[in-house]
DNA sequence: TAGCTGACTTTCTTCAAGAAAGCTAGACCC
DNA sequence: GGGTCTAGCTTTCTTGAAGAAAGTCAGCTA
């Protein structure tokens, strides 16, 4: 559990998983968001990596030195612990504004569960594939979670 | 999700409480354990009870400066937090030892669970109550879990 | 009354976070 | 084809928190 904590306990590598589950695995779109000092943002990036939760991968156009961080399967598999702490605060701590609410959403049902790792409506098990979150601060609607490499299909193969 | 952060994101914040779930509360008790430096764990401690996790109890002989740490209702439910955090620890990082794995029973049925919330043998839901941690590196057998003000129930008075 | 113990508090040093600027390589513009 | 733009970092500097070690205090113990 400690050596866990190491990857997952600090506060900003959570708050950049989260980001990735949203779909928002750009450095600048990530900085923008979290209002991270880029140096701080660099280095958690690099630990992610390095532990093997996200994958470095170009994106849009051709080979310039863009590129968007995407989960693995063993950072997909982190979503019960996002989701325990969403539900945890959500239940728990006041909201500082009726937008601040944040919900996960099972798609195969529809149902808002109270699990972090299974369905309470249906009981299906969760995963980053048929679950949605909805932050009211970032979109109207519930946003499907990113998977393990979206588009191409790499996942564990790294 | 970044409030919750704010006080469950703390490396050191989660290690406290799960000494405190494993019956741990006492100060020196968890230094010891968490080899954390003095200050840094009466900080941490303030924080806890501050966010309304953790209260302080007097324990053994009479009005002694002697406290302990106990959990409050809020503090109880964050153990789904914890347990996502073993069980993706368990399943993504390789143990340095033997000795070194974690397990999280439900002791309703005796099965060992694989979900964070809920007991994947009969499906009842986890709570501090009904559920045990098995860690080598401290006992031979499983630990039934602290759960609110351990004798006395305080719980969600405070 | 002279320790001893548990639970801190203080002090000091070191390391990481935060802010701000700089760097680089390809894209775009005319 | 030279200038500008932009994404994604890297560097530098300052400030704040972590870590180590010693000090404090109240009550028990002998």
């Amino acid at each position: 559990m400690a050596r866990g904590l190491d990857i997952l306990g600090d506060p900003w590598s959570m708050l950049v998983l989260r980001e990735v589950f949203f779909g928002n695995g750009r450095f600048e779109a990530m900085r923008d968001r979290l209002g991270v000092a880029d140096s701080v943002l660099a280095g958690r990036l690099a630990a992610l990596v390095g532990s093997g939760l996200l994958t470095r991968q170009p994106y849009g156009d051709s080979g310039r030195s863009r590129q968007e961080y995407v989960l693995t399967a063993k950072g997909e598999d982190a979503l019960p612990v996002l989701n325990a702490v969403v539900l945890w605060s959500e239940k728990h701590l006041p909201a500082p504004s009726e937008q601040a609410h944040m919900f996960v959403l099972h798609r195969g049902c529809g149902a808002r569960t109270s699990s972090a790792d299974s369905c309470t409506g249906c009981g299906e098990r969760l995963t980053a594939e048929n679950t949605s979150w909805h932050s009211l601060t970032r979109t109207a609607d519930p946003v499907p979670l990113a998977t393990a490499c979206p588009g191409k299909q790499i996942g564990t193969a790294a």
